[in-house]
DNA sequence: GCCAACGTTGGC
DNA sequence: GCCAACGTTGGC
């Protein structure tokens, strides 16, 4: 089983978002990095759902992975803000999970607090400059921060 | 294969 | 809106 930190702007989609859905595929992951992490997961690994260019930053909830990874379809529809004419069905370049809703926490755990934690000290999104969209995250950091108290 | 220019991310 | 960080592109 593998922890992750997926980061998405809740303006496009939010915690509340997947509330409502239950089940998403997260789609649109463009970088190359995220990518080689996403074809990593499998169903069942555990998630934070993370809330980036926001009013309010941080980690908004937790979710399971509910797929293996499997070709992110958005690449192939001219359509899609995620088109990517280079690829082709017999060869996908981008990748995607389903995503399922487990938690909301009462109140999102901001970023200034993953920072000043001592028990969080080298998470990679409390790191200046990280704009990794898909992380892994140890299995401690991962508990902490669902087991912090509300 | 180097690296400058450019574009995007994302915190502030 | 600013700007640092850094990934990507393309000329050479």
């Amino acid at each position: 089983m593998n922890y992750w930190l997926m980061k998405s702007e809740p303006s496009a989609f939010s915690i509340d978002d997947l509330v409502r859905a239950k089940r998403e595929p997260w789609s649109g992951v463009r970088n190359f990095q995220a990518r080689n992490f996403i074809k990593e997961m499998r169903k069942g690994d555990q998630a934070l759902f993370y809330h980036s260019s926001a009013d309010r930053i941080g980690v908004a909830g937790a979710m399971s992975i509910g797929s293996d990874p499997y070709p992110d379809p958005t690449q192939f529809d001219p359509k899609s803000q995620y088109y990517d004419p280079k690829s082709r069905k017999e060869k996908p370049i981008w990748y995607l999970v389903d995503v399922c809703f487990e938690k909301k926490f009462n109140e999102l755990i901001p970023l200034q607090e993953i920072k000043a934690r001592k028990e969080l000290a080298g998470m990679l999104v409390a790191q200046k400059g990280s704009r990794l969209s898909i992380q892994s995250v140890s299995k401690k950091h991962f508990e902490f921060i669902v087991d912090l108290p509300e």
